[in-house]
DNA sequence: CGGTTTTGACCAGCGC
DNA sequence: GCGCTGGTCAAAACCG
């Protein structure tokens, strides 16, 4: 398992690039063993054995933003659900009608910045970020009626590092015939070596 | 020709 | 109030 995780998270170019798509996964099979918790000051906090991001997702109860760097350069950043705004004065109204959903950012060892992850994308935006010498991309996803957002954009300390931030959850079926997970692993094999 | 990307403008939130 | 920053819009350009 060790092996496929890394090779989860380190992809190349390629005409078939790895897939990853944690929502198809089979959810004992996520490329999650090991976590590292940091809390807002990127102190290293608890350590602990996770099995998979869906054991991840039910187990944080949290209201607190999160980073959680997994063993082969996954991370994961979680944010309060709606209604879970600690209440601070005139902002409360506000706060309470804006709608937040859940965000995930994965941390990804690649050389290319797009990583297929079986939906349909479509850029809407880009803009250059303080402190990185990448700009960021926004995309949403394409599928009609699904509202799905992400963010992708290089570490400007380790070039070699894409984060994906990933908004909200898809309505309707991954949209590429050949994501599934035999696809993946043929891929992983291929990569390894196996 | 339809879908996607590019890119400058615009807007809202926040700190000072 | 003002400036900075992040996020979105939308028209034009691009591409298959």
């Amino acid at each position: 398992m060790e092996n496929y995780q890394m090779m989860m998270f380190n992809t190349q170019p390629s005409p078939t690039p790895p897939y990853y798509n944690y929502d198809h996964y089979p959810q004992n099979l996520l490329p999650f063993s090991t976590t590292t918790t940091y809390d807002n000051n990127n102190n290293n906090t608890t350590t602990n054995n996770i099995g998979s991001l869906h054991e991840f997702l039910l187990s944080s109860n949290s209201n607190d933003e999160k980073i959680i760097s997994s063993q082969g350069g996954g991370l994961i950043k979680r944010r309060p659900e709606e209604g879970e705004e600690e209440e601070q004065g005139g902002m409360v109204k506000k706060m309470k009608k804006k709608v937040r959903r859940e965000k995930y950012a994965f941390q990804t060892r690649s050389q290319v910045d797009i990583l297929d992850d079986g939906y349909r994308w479509r850029k809407y935006g880009q803009k250059s970020v303080k402190n990185n010498k990448f700009p960021r991309s926004y995309y949403r996803c394409t599928h009609q009626g699904c509202s799905v957002k992400k963010q992708i954009q290089r570490l400007s300390k380790d070039e070699g590092v894409v984060v994906t931030t990933y908004e909200g959850i898809h309505t309707h079926p991954i949209q590429k015939s050949n994501d599934n997970f035999e696809h993946i692993l043929s891929q992983m094999q291929i990569y390894s070596g196996c």
